[in-house]
DNA sequence: CGTGAACTTGAGTCTCCTCAAGAACTGTGG
DNA sequence: CCACAGTTCTTGAGGAGACTCAAGTTCACG
């Protein structure tokens, strides 16, 4: 019933591989072996569901196998910031280490299964298995480099340059896992994207639009089809200038 | 010369204290104990130096024992971004565990010290010290959770706002060194400032003389005087209504 | 005391946001 | 299979906040 094992942690490779220096890459965790020394179980969401919300307790980090989930930090006052988007190989929940409580709500936006890795237990398995260890700090360490960089997008680059990048990034982290990075399906939309990106909806939209308009891509609802790679790296590089 | 040891590694509680939820505080690192496990030295750096530059191999983390530094993410294309600001007890480098070379400079705003923690070695002293395993942990964590704060912060507040929110800020991460929370020098230019908030300098400029205006703060050149903390946590939180 | 860098202030512009309406898709039940 | 409601997406018109450009002022440093 579950594809089981051999998940690699190889945290969203392609990310950074469009935004930020080539580096290492881990290498992938055997959920067999690393359920010998912890409780491992799969759980399972349907689209929608919550896999835990701000506020609660905790006590395990996730290791996605199938499916696609969005991270959603919550202020007290109701604000709400999506702070990405996780798909198989990618670990939920590291950031809230050290914290007793979760910051953020983790959605399922379609169905997904996810290893469920019990907090502190897995320290314990830490501290038998080295290479887990590494596993861990090292994706916690491209965690921030990957903030980083979208940082720096975000604050330098147009409306339309953002919606560019988020599409190679998706593109990218699509091909790490083995899919077609031309043609894909978004499975948020149009306001999450427009919260990971810093842009209302509207924007994204008319962002999309111009994109489709200038022939880089191809929008049908939330199919989306690239159909000159080049060309959608140019828009983010400046190359806007024959008309 | 120096002022060894008992530097905490409690990195930025102030700035978690103003923008996440509460969480456990980690407890100091002992320079004198980690120095028996691996080659600790000190650096001077004076105002303008760098501690390291991109692209640079990545041998070392830096914990600050004094000054004030700030790190800026390059883009290959010279786009600049300042990440943030670091002064005594924070860690520095981590970001970069995992990847070949720095994708940062780090520069100092004002005479620094700093301990050089080497890496790999420094992952050999956490084998045997597991709670200083933990630390590096509980930083890598801390710092993502402030990123994602900030990143709520810059999408969903004004250019006053955030400038507000900044002030606030660096004067809790004073009181947390024991420093007046109420009165400080600024050791960043204007211009980082805005790099920092995704604002240019003109804007973090206006937006200071109009915190000045209504009598939140006192601004004198770099020098700033916070005559109303209240009211400049009001004007975060939208309380703009009575005239 | 002079030079250069940093800061301030103003006027005008532009990008993105706001508000609002309409169209396309989803899925539910008859 | 179709109609309907609800959600999501699209498109437009108008406005606001931050940016750009430019000049003047203050400060730091040699």
């Amino acid at each position: 019933m579950s594809p089981v094992a051999e998940i690699s942690i190889l945290p969203t490779k392609a990310r950074r591989a469009t935004l930020t220096a080539a580096q290492a890459v881990a290498a992938p965790i055997d959920i067999e072996v690393l359920s010998k020394y912890v409780n491992v179980v799969q759980r399972k969401l349907t689209a929608g569901q919550y896999l835990y919300r701000a506020g609660q307790p905790f006590n395990a980090l996730y290791l996605v196998n199938v499916g696609f989930l969005k991270t959603c930090l919550v202020a007290e006052d109701g604000r709400e910031q999506v702070t990405g988007f996780r798909m198989r190989g990618d670990l939920v929940g590291i950031e809230s280490i050290g914290a007793a409580t979760h910051e953020c709500d983790v959605v399922a936006l379609e169905t997904s299964g996810v290893w469920e890795l019990p907090y502190p237990a897995i320290l314990r398995a830490c501290a038998q298995m080295p290479e887990l260890q590494e596993r861990l700090t090292w994706a916690l360490a491209a965690e921030i480099r990957s903030d980083r960089s979208w940082k720096l997008a975000l604050n330098s680059l147009s409306a339309e340059q953002r919606v560019a990048a988020f599409l190679l990034d998706l593109a990218s982290r699509h091909e790490a896992l083995g899919f077609s990075p031309r043609h894909f399906v978004l499975r948020m939309g149009r306001a999450d994207i427009g919260s990971f990106l810093a842009l209302k909806h509207e924007t994204v939209t008319r962002a999309l639009t111009r994109l489709a308009g200038q022939g880089c891509i191809d929008v049908q609802w939330r199919e989306i089809r690239i159909l000159d790679m080049a060309a959608l790296d140019g828009v983010i590089h400046c190359e806007d200038k024959a008309a």
